[in-house]
Formats: structure tokens, C-alpha cells, sequence
DNA sequence: ACAAAAGTGTTTTTGTTACACCCATGT
DNA sequence: ACATGGGTGTAACAAAAACACTTTTGT
């Protein structure tokens, strides 16, 4: 039996927050710039499972919510070797970002999605099929909470969808569709920040879990 | 450096097809039963031509839609190896099939979809999931014409709509619908068939392309 | 003449979009 | 008092759903 040629099965994660108006994503140093976090898979090891694990190892993120976005294979996407890549997008809930704004070397780093750096391999077109993908799913399901801290204004949600829209929308229109899902609820706290009226403060009914809509 | 665990990396291929008014999956003879289409990836093999290759050597299907699905790898999904599966599926036309209706012993069959027998591994996972998502994109997407023979008239495209989703849809409002949508045209033929009105037929005016909704 | 599927519009209902003013706080 | 964002309803419009009869063929 010849040697089998060596193949390598990897994860990618695109782990996106909303930080400062902006949507980013956070990348990990590579030998001669920037890649997104992963590596290859451990025999034994679930896929979704070692998404965590590199996403803990490489960026300090744990317990966020992860997806599978589609797996690239094309036999030269990687130079050196045979990769096969699960890439996978995660959503950081605003406050439980763990990552300084300004990296120090060998410390990954925060990018906005619309000013990129070159990016090792694909990884650039899996942020950008990521990006679409999550900008899909505001119209159909409730997935935008979980970028989200615990408890939040309305207005803060709506600024995260047109973050990610890259459109406004409309106040009054937001809030009916929002409240008409019976995904979020009061919390009878006022957020008083700046020099205005409170804000009213609600929490997810239930956390973690994304709800598809019709 | 120990030697690397082994890891198979396969493809598995939903292949559906309309026949008799049912929505029904081609499946491949398996030891003792069956199992998708499908198997190990080669090395420089693109993932989307290793599942068109494996739908032609399995089955002499070709020149068919095929989508990828989704990659399963749990490590416990495949009781001999740890073997890691990209799904795919194919939309088969009525028209080309190239397989007789009543296998013999070790052909490929095609089998209704709720009335699959036992499938090998989480294949019968894979089929639920695919048609999940075929019946989704029903609805923003030009997908069905991919089911459609070449000519095919709006009675039978209206029926696989309705075989695929599992309920009946009003024949005026599918209709307004379908043509709105500027993805078929007529041929100017008609087809008799049965003792009725002759139909017209239609041709998809982009074939091979699906549209998205919107 | 009858059976069988093809073809065709209008009304009702529902959901989506557009739009402007007062409120509560900090400075 | 003023600046800042928070909070609220209604009318116009568009899209989706409900609905029944006439036409053309084969037998």
C-alpha cells in the first residue's frame, strides 16, 4: 500500500463583534501577517468542538455562539499542502470581549470587515461568505442577540443590525418588528448614559438559543 | 512523530429526483444495505468534482445541480474509522434517469423519501437535512426549474412544488407567482396528454442557473 | 355528452413602508 | 434653556391569500 498522501483537516472561525459602530473580526498573528483562528482537527475530535478549542487557544473566546458556514477544499488553496478547511463564524456578545483594542505583537486583534489586511490563503472569502451569511440571517431569525451583552436598549440592537446591514432603518419600524417576536423582555432597569432620557434595558427570553422567524 | 491517526475524508451525495409524484433519493448497495453515493476524497481532488465523480461512477448521473450541504464529522458517526463527510445534493431531472424503476441486486435504487429503509452511518440525517433545505429554498429561489425536464408545463412544475413541500398551493396564485418571477418562457408547443386540454410547455430561460428571490 | 385537466381576475387580508413629534435626562 | 437620544401611532401601499368558472381536448 503507497504512503497516503498527507491531508490536512483543519477549522477556521470567523469570530465577528460589533465593536465602536463597527463590525469586526478577530484575527490571529501568522508567521508573515494575519489568518483567522484554527488549525487541524485531532483524530477523535468533534468539528464543532475543535472550532472551540482553537477559538479558547488562540483568541481566549469561550462559550459563544458558533455556526458551521461551509467547508473549502479547492486543492490549491493552500500552497504548501493538501487543506481542507470547516470554516465556522462565531458572534462575541459586546463586554465579553477579552482582546485589548490595540494588539500587542503575537496578540490577536480586532479588524473591521470593511478595512481588512491581506489575509493568509482564503481567509479573506470566508469572511466576506461569512459576513453574507450573517447578514442574511437578521431577516429570518433572531441571531443578532447573540452579539449582544446580557442586557441592552433597543436602541443598541438596532444600531448592531444596521452595523452589519451597512443600512438605517427606521425606529418605529425596528422596535414593532423586534417586540412582535417575543424574543426579548423588560428588565425594569433604565440604562442613564450621556445627557439625554433613560433607555429602557431588556434581556434576551432565552439566551443562547436563536429562533427562526415565520 | 507517531504516524498520524488515520482520517477518511469523503463525500456523500443526496441525489433527488421527482418519479411518480413522490420526491425520491437514489441510493448506492451497501454491504448489507444501503448507503448514499459517496466515498474518500482524492488526494488534489476538488471536494465538488470528488462528489460529481462518485454520482458518475455510482450511478451514471451527470451534468447535474449539486449543492453542498453540509460537513458531518462526529467522531463517533462511522463505528470502523474516523471518517469526516462534506454533503452534497444533486437535483436529478425528470427525464434523464438513468436507472430502471425496479433494481436488480447491486444497482442503485431510487427510494421514496418517506419511505427510506435503514441507511448506513447518519445517512438518513443527511437526507432529512437536505430536504429541509431543498423545501426552503423553494421559497427564494428558482431551485425546482433544476427537478424540471427541458419543456415541462406549469401543472407539473406546480405539482413537484407541492411534492416537496407536502401540501397543495393554489394553482392561480402559483402561477402568477412563478411567472412574475421572469424565470420560464414559453416554447410555443403544447402537450397532449389525457383527455383534457392540451397545456402549454415551457422552458427555463436560464438553464442550469438559480435565481434567488428578492 | 361527459370526464379531466388547463387556463384565467378580482377581492380581501395581511404585512411593510413612510413619516413627525413629545419626553426625560445631563450640562 | 438647550442639546441629545428615547419613545410612540397612523395612513398609504404592496404583497399574499382566498376564491369559481370557462375552455379544450379525448373518449
Amino acid at each position: 500500500m503507497p504512503p497516503r498522501a498527507p491531508l490536512a483537516l483543519t477549522t477556521d472561525v470567523v469570530p465577528f463583534a460589533i465593536r465602536a459602530e463597527r463590525l469586526e473580526v478577530l484575527l490571529a498573528r501568522h508567521s508573515t501577517g494575519w489568518r483567522l483562528p484554527g488549525g487541524p482537527i485531532e483524530p477523535g475530535e468533534d468539528l464543532d468542538a475543535a472550532a472551540r478549542r482553537y477559538l479558547m487557544e488562540q483568541t481566549g473566546l469561550r462559550d459563544v455562539y458558533l455556526e458551521q458556514l461551509y467547508t473549502f477544499g479547492q486543492p490549491d488553496r493552500d500552497p504548501g499542502q493538501r487543506a481542507v478547511a470547516v470554516a465556522y463564524y462565531a458572534l462575541v456578545p459586546a463586554g465579553s470581549l477579552p482582546v485589548d483594542a490595540a494588539p500587542a505583537v503575537d496578540r490577536p486583534g480586532w479588524v473591521g470587515v470593511d478595512a481588512l489586511p491581506a489575509l493568509a490563503l482564503d481567509h479573506g472569502e470566508i469572511v466576506a461568505l461569512a459576513h453574507r451569511r450573517l447578514a442574511a440571517k437578521l431577516a429570518y431569525s433572531t441571531i443578532a442577540l447573540q452579539l449582544m451583552p446580557e442586557r441592552f436598549t433597543l436602541s443598541e440592537l438596532q444600531a448592531v443590525h444596521e452595523t452589519i446591514l451597512g443600512e438605517p432603518l427606521d425606529k418605529r419600524n425596528f422596535r414593532k418588528r423586534i417586540l412582535a417576536l417575543d424574543c426579548i423582555e423588560m428588565t425594569g432597569e433604565m440604562a442613564r448614559r450621556g445627557g439625554h432620557r433613560p433607555a429602557r434595558l431588556y434581556r434576551a427570553k432565552r439566551p443562547g438559543q436563536v429562533d427562526f422567524i415565520k
